[in-house]
DNA sequence: GCGACAG
DNA sequence: ATCTTGTCGC
């Protein structure tokens, strides 16, 4: 029997037992591809929040992995019981986008996160984790460093520069538009940084977040606002 | 002890 | 992340 997606853990826990559990699952990440990865559906995922917190919307918008058209989109509303801390963040995250992934009928070939896989202190982030409690090959694509340093990276688009901490390589910062900010890349789970690397750059053709990451976030903020 | 700190 | 006004550039 395969095990349910979402059948990890409870979510009743405080920031230290989070902690205690990030090091535990990092035990069953698996840094590299499954060997004939096809990947014929790709999916965002994103969460928007009220200002005085409560509720959070998080959803899926499913697109095409060839066109990037969106074929499917999934969302749901939870109430937001755990903090923002950084290197927790996924406590925060996955409960609602997990409701939303179990409302998704064309489940996705792979997952792009907005924030960090590997390039985390306990090597442990959001990616890492939803990838794990979903079973689906999972990138980590963020807007700002968590941790490790970037040396000044080429202008071009695909330009690349190693996200160094200590002493490990554990992402690449991307420049996916020239003139523009790069994003922050690293491996989920099921994933490797090339693999990673390559996936970002062809989900991004226009703009500075893949273009996954771009509808989630519309996606979302649009549930919220309509509510 | 002092900063840094995904979303 | 969200709250907010104007501003710069294609």
């Amino acid at each position: 029997m395969s095990e349910s997606a979402g059948a990890l853990h409870g979510w009743e826990v405080t920031p230290q037992e989070a902690v205690v559990l990030q090091a535990t699952l990092r035990e069953r990440l698996v840094l590299r591809p499954p060997p004939h990865l096809r990947v014929s559906r790709i999916a965002g995922a994103d969460i928007s929040t009220e200002s005085g917190n409560a509720l959070g919307y998080g959803g899926f918008v499913v697109l095409d992995a060839v066109c990037l058209r969106p074929v499917e989109q999934a969302g749901a509303a939870v109430e937001l019981r755990f903090p923002y801390v950084p290197g927790l963040l996924s406590f925060r995250e996955l409960p609602v986008l997990l409701a939303a992934w179990n409302r998704l009928v064309q489940k996705p070939d792979l997952l792009i996160f907005d924030g960090q896989g590997i390039a985390h202190p306990r090597r442990f982030g959001l990616a890492c984790h939803g990838g794990l409690l979903l079973g689906v090959p999972s990138i980590g694509c963020a807007k700002s460093l968590l941790v490790g340093k970037v040396e000044p990276l080429g202008e071009a688009r695909g330009d690349t520069a190693e996200i160094r901490h200590r002493g490990e390589v554990v992402g690449m910062a991307v420049r996916t538009r020239r003139g523009v900010s790069p994003v922050y890349v690293s491996p989920g789970h099921l994933m490797d940084l090339p693999t990673a690397v390559e996936w970002v750059l062809r989900v991004s053709p226009r703009y500075r977040e893949p273009e996954t990451t771009r509808q989630a976030h519309r996606f979302v903020n649009a549930l919220r606002t309509a509510e």
